[in-house]
RNA sequence: GAGGACGUAGGCGAAUGGUCAAGCCGCCAACCUUUCAAGUUGGAAAUUGCGGGUUCAAAUCCCGUCGUCCUUACCA
């Protein structure tokens, strides 16, 4: 039998950090076993889902190039199948109408249900949990009711989970669930159930924190007849303190588009995601979409928790170390030609592209950013630190000109003349450079390193970069003459 | 309250009951020197939550304890 996976998100939010881990683990899987990785959206809670989170999802997704099969399930559709099913699960006496009136819910909604939970009631006391069928089909007429599962009143569920092993729980322990709401609507339970069933679902992969859902569906299926997939739950991602990872409280740092939009790249974003909560129990650490593939096993999942580590207070820090350092990693070594298709969006989308730089000029754009990636985090410090290898328009860097221009007040003559002296030589190429500029240096009687320093700043607007003569060679004879020369950053 | 899960350096995480408890990020230092948040090399950092027990031998098995997290709904 194939596999088939399924990632559903509550359409409640952007994708966030957790939802995404959980995307890239059902679609990992499901290439692992050649099976099927289907999307669906389970926007039953019509007050709270949006579609503009449906497409922030999808965006989302589509950046990690998570690609599902077959068509989007949006799980509202079916509710009139979900309604039948629990109606029929009413006339075979394994749910029953409950007429107890709704209590809306008032302030702290969390605080009540644990406050209820605390009194420990019998959870099969409901007077019209044995209601004769007459009775309950009369009152039906003139009254609206909830129909809830008949949960047997001895013995357990039980399952076996995939990451987690056994898990047993007794009846007592779980409550006649609500299948469907007194004004017909079909709640969560109930639909995913119905919507796995229907979709062929073999594995249940989701956050640990859906192992109580997980029983209660199991009864579902039992009440139904039908077999539970199988359930892999996985640990779940803390924030730095240990505690939940909020859209709320963390904001924007748990959001994917933020590292879409912040430069990431997705291959290096899921390698990230798939080392927390799954190690392939081996010392590497940079692993292709093939390679995961490859190795990704169930068994593998962790049991425990993992905290995503940022600093809120620290601009550095603004998320994970490691993903950041994954992310330059895979920046500066990955294969240019894999790296270019990131570069161009990121050119574009801040007016730096030129089209020559898809055939005349891309041995020269191959090499520059061969040569200036060494240093770079993100995607967009090819439009900021690297502006000035695409452009006469970029900005000068204020502790640079502080730094490497304002400790040698004769610079601000020696490099008009260096501009000179560069202006003469006929093969403007690095080595030939560096004794040019070894020469000139010695007749000033200053080091090398003071000179290139400040030509980094008039011709990079950085204080720190690559190699300056390098950056000479790929910048070309009449750019570094012509900002050599330039005034501009003298006059700041 | 009840049920469930989990505790190995600051974070991610290895370790068939068996050498000095891997590796990565981060941190520190040295080197390179033409800078650096790059590279190379090295270093610090863990009484494996704590306490018992079993064993020749425990991160690993058992018991207890503490802590953290999840769940509790006519939300998903």
């Amino acid at each position: 039998m194939t596999t088939r996976v399924r990632f559903a998100p509550s359409p409640t939010g952007y994708l966030h950090i957790g939802s995404a881990r959980t995307a890239l683990f059902n679609y990992l899987y499901a290439k692992n076993t050649g099976g099927k990785f289907l999307l669906r959206i389970e926007d039953t809670d019509l007050a709270r889902s949006t579609d503009e989170s449906t497409r922030s999802i999808l965006d989302g997704l589509k950046w990690l190039e998570l690609e599902h099969d077959e068509e989007i399930v949006f799980q509202s559709n079916n509710a009139p199948k979900h309604r039948e099913i629990a109606l029929k699960l009413l006339t075979e006496g394994k749910a029953y109408r409950d007429f107890t009136p709704k209590v809306e819910a008032t302030g702290d909604v969390k605080a009540a249900i644990q406050e209820k939970a605390r009194q420990n009631l019998n959870l099969r006391e409901n007077p019209f949990r044995d209601l004769s069928t007459e009775e309950s089909t009369k009152r039906a007429e003139t009254e609206p009711f909830a129909i809830r599962l008949k949960v047997a009143e001895h013995g357990k569920s039980v399952f076996e989970d995939a990451v987690y092993g056994l898990q047993e729980r007794e009846y007592s322990e779980t409550e006649d669930l609500v299948l469907l709401r007194s004004d017909g609507h079909p709640l969560y339970n109930l639909a995913v159930v119905c919507d796995d069933i229907e979709m062929n679902i073999t594995h249940v992969i989701r956050g640990q924190d859906h192992i109580t859902n997980a029983h209660k569906q199991v009864l579902i299926y039992e009440a139904l007849g039908k077999t539970p997939p199988i359930f892999a739950h996985l640990p779940l991602i803390l924030a730095p303190n240990k505690g939940k990872l909020s859209k709320r409280k963390h904001g924007e740092v748990v959001s994917m588009t933020t590292y879409r939009d912040a430069g990431f790249l997705a291959p290096a974003f899921k390698n990230f995601l798939a080392l927390l909560g799954w190690s392939p129990k081996t010392e590497q650490e940079i692993f292709s979409m093939q390679e995961l593939t490859a190795l990704f096993k169930l068994e593998d999942i962790h049991r425990s928790n993992a905290v995503f580590n940022f600093d809120a207070n620290d601009e550095r820090r603004w998320t994970d170390d490691k993903a950041i350092w994954m992310n330059a990693e895979y920046i500066r070594t990955m294969p240019i030609e894999d790296l270019l298709p990131f570069v161009k969006p990121e050119l574009k989308a801040a007016k730096l592209w030129r089209d020559e730089y898809e055939d005349d000029d891309k041995t020269w754009l191959e090499n520059t950013i061969d040569l200036i990636r060494q240093r770079f985090f993100t995607l967009k410090d090819f439009s900021n630190q690297g502006r000035a290898f695409f452009s006469e328009d970029f900005d000068f860097d204020k502790s640079a000109i502080e730094k490497n221009l304002g400790k040698e007040p004769n610079l601000k003559i020696w490099l008009p003349e260096l501009a000179e002296v560069l202006e003469t030589v006929e093969d403007f190429t690095h080595d030939n450079l560096q004794e040019v500029v070894k020469t000139f240096c010695e007749s000033k009687g200053t080091k090398l390193g003071v000179l290139l320093n400040g030509a980094r700043v008039l011709l990079t607007g950085q204080g720190v970069g690559p190699s300056m003569l390098a950056v000479m060679e790929t910048l070309g004879k009449d750019k570094c003459v012509l900002r050599l020369k330039s005034q501009v950053v003298w006059n700041l």
